[in-house]
DNA sequence: CTGTTAGCGCCTTCAG
DNA sequence: CTGAAGGCGCTAACAG
């Protein structure tokens, strides 16, 4: 590998001025600036990131934290999504990036987090699926050791910016839809997790909706499990007209039920994964472009590394009907 | 953060010393060690992985280098395993990990390669579903620039180790299985993409099994491809008594078309991916533990970094018979 | 067994 | 506009 070194050798230069025209600084003349370049076509040279991070404190090194839940791969399909938007924005960005899985920290207090996250010298942490019990992820975040990107959860700080689409429209609006399109007003609704936050949000669209059509509304925790919401669908769901799931997974353990019980009964969900095409059924659901999401972070990400204040930002959706033909291939 | 040199300060010895007992050389009396470990809990110290890489030359990086099917997000499932089996047992092994797609190096060439690779001062690369088309990694593969683990593609070299389960093996079990438990001699293979490594060994398996025991086998080509097998099913396997399917997503695709020909054929599958469970019938397949292969590759990727030879790793499998219920939670 | 001394490859003032 | 010099945090001979 070529070093900076020879290609200031090369070029017949020095090293500093290597590295200024590297770094895109002011005051390199033209000449020397093609001259550098040329030598450094030559060797093929590219700087090491390595050697630049440490030199430079200022790695452009973030962290993916990602809650992989090894439960459900059902749902890797999400995890993934934001894994390669990430990935391939900070690429743009010219950003390192290292995945880390909450299970890898779980057992460390903040400090230890800290040190494990500045010995790799990482600026910056997009965190994905953080609830209200991860104390230890809002102290993080409290302290502004890093600068954080947030994914659906409402944090914001100087170093900390929030991003996610408008979880309470969103389910307002599929919801709408889907009792709009097929009428009766005595609700199921299948909650998320009791502490996660967009379970809140999700479950106070439903609620103005309720409100506003003078819909009876049974609301019950589902936790994001398919099975859990498949017990409350065979529980609850004949006494009721329609079902409005939080989720797609549950969206499909309701609808499993329901054809068990060989009953019908509007079922809508929340992501738009492609699982929705194997229910059986056409159902409505909330497109969230995942991949999208991620990469909106990164570039958010990037912001922050360059000093830029935290902030909300809230991404589109959009309302679909999933079916089979339309996502194989 | 504190470092090396606060550390060496506060124990009251020099910095090399520190040095050593962090990267547990021998000579050092247990008494400094004692010392130098007081001093670094003291002072919550974590060793800066970048300068220790930089200066050692050998940073324990290595590269997850993944092919992505942006197209079947149903499989992601088993890329989310790679990378979670991998990045795990990464961290045990004290290695740093790098995710990246074909997709952020297709435009390079192997020199682009290695040189974006050698600039993060990458060690080690774990190949996953490279297929004999790309030329480029088989090249990177030769010129042993790095330390490779393939997964699922024949290649050693004394710097390439390869790791995978016996894919003919698994296919003939899996087949057979199926075959036995419903008899029946008209058999629909439907193989996989025509340059995918595995797809011949599997293919070899089914062939096996057919002489053995005298079975018509027409074999197509399905690519991997759930539409595909779907079009196959509806053209051949009405005139066939089973279709044994070169992957999941093609039986799942297969077992669509028979139910919407209603007609019913024992269809059996391979992977072991949780959309099986989607299927509305129950179906053999060979369920690899896509997690644990990864996490033996990332081991083997240890041992070549250690100094060790290229060598060919066979895993086991299991067949399986996957339904509904297992895979809910 | 411990400390001294060079770097690793690059960035960054600061003179010239 | 360019180059010399020091240093980032750590490792690795080499003396002592």
């Amino acid at each position: 590998m070529a070093s900076i070194r020879d290609v200031a050798q090369k070029a017949g230069v020095a090293i500093s001025t290597v590295s200024k025209v590297l770094n895109q600084y002011p005051n390199v003349s033209e000449e020397t600036k093609a001259k550098v370049n040329e030598a450094i076509r030559e060797l093929n040279f590219t700087p090491n990131t390595i050697a630049s991070a440490l030199s430079s404190k200022q790695a452009g090194r973030v962290a993916l934290l990602l809650n992989l839940n090894t439960q459900t791969q059902a749902i890797d399909e999400i995890d993934m999504q934001y894994i390669s938007g990430a990935i391939n924005k900070a690429q743009e960005m010219k950003l390192d990036v290292i995945t880390v899985f909450f299970s890898m920290i779980k057992d460390r207090d903040v400090y230890g987090i800290v040190n494990y996250l500045k010995a790799q010298s990482i600026e910056g942490i997009i965190i994905y699926g953080m609830s209200r019990e991860d104390k230890i992820l809002h102290k993080l975040i409290e302290e502004q050791h890093f600068r954080i990107v947030v994914v659906d959860a409402p944090f914001v700080n100087p170093n900390t910016s929030s991003v996610q689409i408008d979880h309470e429209k969103a389910q307002y609006d599929v919801a709408k839809k889907t009792i709009l399109e097929n009428k009766g007003n005595k609700i199921l609704y299948i909650a998320g997790k009791k502490n996660g936050f967009v379970t809140k949000d999700r479950l106070d669209g439903m609620k103005r909706l309720a409100e506003e059509e003078k819909l009876s509304l049974l609301v019950r925790q589902g936790d994001f499990s398919e099975k859990k919401a498949r017990q409350l669908a065979f529980q609850y769901a004949r006494s009721r007209d329609i079902v409005v799931c939080a989720s797609d997974l549950m969206a499909i353990g309701a609808m499993r039920a329901l054809q068990e019980m060989d009953i019908f009964r509007p079922v809508c969900g929340f992501d738009g994964i492609t699982l929705m095409g194997y229910a059986g059924k056409q159902m409505n659901t909330v497109r969230q472009d995942f991949y999208r999401i991620s990469a909106e972070a990164m570039e958010e990400m990037a912001r922050l590394l360059e000093g830029g204040e935290g902030r909300e930002i809230l991404l589109d959706y959009s309302i679909i009907r999933m079916q089979y033909l339309d996502i194989i291939c």
